[in-house]
DNA sequence: TGCAATCCTTGACACAGGACAAAGCTATGA
DNA sequence: TCATAGCTTTGTCCTGTGTCAAGGATTGCA
């Protein structure tokens, strides 16, 4: 299985990474650090601390303290809520360069949970805060990227509210693709994505059964619309502006863009 | 209907609070300039404006520019998402003191609809995107309200993907209970709440129909939970902890705290 | 006072997606 | 090589919500 020949790496990784300069960092443009100048990277460098968490391993639990915040470096985290009868949904999927955390607050509303071998690059939460209010770049950045995802989850209720699951699968797909900074890509080209998440969370997220996913993931194949090879985590979209169509995008739009 | 007799009083106030003083401001204690010292207010009054909205108006158009920002003074103002095909979904909903317009970046993603009469107190968006960087309580404050508001469309996420209509109107109605500022209410006390949306928009908003709030509605009257006596929108919440369980709330979930 | 417009409610039926059940795949490990 | 465990797929049936249609209620205006 890949996830643990990733951990193992990874787990190797983690200790060089321990004294990685920022500098070298993966995600140094896109980050909350990302408009630092270098004086105030060495001082967030100072007090960074890199954390370590296996696939499926519990980051933070809604409601409980959580004392620091920071950057996901490497893999995929889920926030999900959850009711008390065991509903569960997917609020936010964070991929490497987004922020998590709750500044200006002690406790978490939502608990986040580690979907593949995770690399956060971490902060005291109040020294965090701290610096926040003398450090304008890292302030406006941190704005910045909660407007960012303000807006994206709001795009996400459009999904969640009106779309079909049909249409939540569409967009999951494309949306995998953006992410995975397939950058300029013609649309009608071959994009092949793996998927950070597999049946069950893609359920999770889209708001739908396991058995719903599933379905409309062999229904896009067999229109060929889609392609899985190995397994069902690697996908290929063999045509992704009808995939963009299908997921019913309004407005900008641009394919892959 | 009260919506018009609500506008005309309301244009009649427009050319008073033109002149109204940031000190008198029903919405100083919570708005985003709450933060802010005396001095730093005046900076903000010297350059604010107040814009009125008739029920219905359209504010900002998704894609377009919005050359403002600012505060909902008075009324609720719909955040809309539209699909090419003309479903619609309301993506936010803002009550006074909360925030509107989109800070760092030019075009809004969401039309914006005056659902009342409303009042806003804007600035010019470059200007107080300036003033933002020299003001740290502003950009505190702006930041805190962001994230909750996050944490907010986070929480519909999870109405949005696992509530049955049921559980989402019964949310609703406890969510607009908490947001009339009805405060610590005893939980078992008869609450009077009048709706800021018709059956359309509470459709719009929990992702149904018109036909299913509708219904929805008369169940929770027929057992009891709610009375309607002065047409659709003057509802009064019978028993609110009862209406709070069937929302499907959790954890902290304190009942009209 | 009555008409028109708008909003809300109710009814009958259809269908998308959920629930339950079982079988197929793939990878790890003995 | 086989066994075990965890995913994923597929099948069948069922139910909650949408769709279509019609009938109230309220308000403003002629």
């Amino acid at each position: 299985m890949s996830a643990t020949s990733q951990k193992t790496s990874a787990k190797h990784k983690a200790t060089d990474q321990r004294r990685l300069a920022c500098g070298d960092c993966a995600i140094r443009d896109r980050a909350v650090c990302s408009l630092c100048s270098t004086e105030e990277m060495a001082t967030l460098e100072a007090i960074k601390h890199y954390r370590r968490f296996e696939a499926g391993a519990t980051i933070a639990m809604a409601g409980e303290p959580l004392p620091f915040v920071g950057s996901v470096v490497e893999g995929h985290v889920a926030l999900t809520r959850m009711m008390s009868d065991g509903r569960r949904q997917i609020v936010g999927l964070l991929f490497p360069s987004d922020f998590i955390g709750r500044p200006l607050r002690e406790t978490i509303a939502y608990d986040a949970e580690a979907v593949d071998d995770v690399l956060l690059c971490t902060f005291d939460r109040v020294r965090f805060e701290w610096l926040l209010r003398r450090t304008p770049p890292l302030e406006e950045r941190l704005l910045e990227m909660t407007l960012d995802e303000l807006d994206a989850a709001r795009e996400t209720l459009l999904t969640l509210g009106r779309r079909t699951a049909r249409e939540k699968v569409a967009n999951f797909l494309v949306m995998v693709a953006r992410r995975q900074g397939i950058g300029a890509v013609a649309p009608t080209e071959r994009v092949e994505i793996v998927l950070p998440l597999g049946r069950d969370d893609m359920a999770g997220f889209l708001g739908l059964t396991i058995e719903t996913v599933s379905r409309q993931m062999t229904a896009l194949r067999r229109e060929g619309l889609i392609d899985m090879v190995n397994g069902a985590r690697e996908v290929t979209l063999v045509n992704t502006d009808t995939l963009a169509e299908i997921a019913g995008e309004d407005g900008d739009g641009g394919p892959l863009a």
